[in-house]
DNA sequence: GCGTCCAGGTCTACC
DNA sequence: GGTAGACCTGGACGC
């Protein structure tokens, strides 16, 4: 477990812990989480931080020493334990304004374990409120996943989303009109003329990757640019009105600026200025873990 | 309870 | 390259 890993603001670093099969109970904080094994196996996973912050301990139901494994994969890939945030750690103690972040272990970002889930989620927060991105995926993960043994599901795969019509994600779904977008990105993943894990561990550069996912229709800037956050690249804003609003109330007493202005006062954090301004705009969740 | 309006990103057509 | 309108849903609001 690396030293500058912190479990609550890893949880907690934006809204995919609230979205099935993801879920967290603030309270105890376990974070809980149905997944599908390479086998066709689905468990159940109990996550929390235990005695100390920065460990966190795995409750899994299994005995079978390579499902363990994959379990611990997944997970860890969820956790981005194997992402090296030494550099970034480093590079922020040269900023005053960011030394809040000295030791708090913050920067991990919480992702599925397939780019697929993280992008058609990114997909259902377009345009709509929270509650709306929560109906769209809970009955994604309801109607279209495997079940569980304790009756959580898991989340659909390409082809389970691929195999629906566009009507029936739009009614039952109820994904309305981003229905076509997500029926193609879902048909071309799963058909293999789209290889979106590869992202994860691609070379290309971020501007081409920024391209790649500029054209997938229904991805534009902002869930491109918050696309590439989980995939660990850093570079790029990612606005909407949230964060937009946010930004006006802290810098400009409610005011609203333009993007560039907003842009211009990031540009010297360099390939980390994404991923600051995220954590700035959050920073009260960050001080309740 | 019903109708109207608006917010929320992206795409497409048009200038 | 920039802009306007359409897309769909939920929530707020007025009646």
């Amino acid at each position: 477990m690396p030293q500058d890993f912190n479990f609550t603001r890893t949880v907690v670093s934006h809204g995919w812990y609230a979205l099935p099969p993801f879920s967290y109970d603030e309270k105890t904080g376990v974070l809980e989480r149905v997944l599908e094994l390479q086998d066709g196996s689905i468990v159940n996973c109990s996550l929390n931080s235990g005695r100390r912050s920065v460990q966190a301990r795995l409750e899994v139901k299994s005995n079978e020493s390579d499902q363990t494994t994959e379990i611990r994969k997944q997970l860890r890939t969820c956790l981005r334990l194997d992402e090296d945030f030494t550099e970034f750690h480093r590079d922020v103690s040269l900023h005053k304004e960011f030394r809040w972040l000295q030791g708090t272990g913050s920067g991990r970002l919480l992702r599925a374990p397939t780019a697929f889930e993280d992008l058609v989620k990114m997909l259902c927060t377009t345009n709509c409120t929270w509650a709306l991105t929560t109906v769209i995926v809970t009955n994604l993960v309801r109607l279209l996943g495997r079940r569980a043994p304790n009756g959580n599901s898991t989340f659909p795969s390409p082809s389970a989303i691929a195999s629906k019509s566009e009507t029936f994600l739009r009614r039952k779904i109820k994904a309305g009109y981003r229905a076509p977008y997500l029926l193609e990105l879902s048909r071309r993943v799963a058909s293999g003329d789209l290889n979106v894990e590869a992202w994860r561990a691609t070379s290309l550069s971020t501007a081409d990757l920024l391209k790649q996912l500029r054209a997938i229709k229904g991805i534009g800037p902002y869930a491109a640019e918050n696309m590439l956050k989980l995939l660990g690249r850093y570079d790029h804003l990612g606005l909407d009105s949230w964060v937009r609003a946010r930004y006006y109330r802290l810098h400009h007493a409610g005011r609203k600026v333009k993007d560039t202005t907003i842009q211009a006062r990031y540009n010297k954090y360099g390939k980390w200025r994404g991923l600051l301004f995220w954590l700035e705009m959050t920073r009260s969740w960050h001080e309740r873990g």
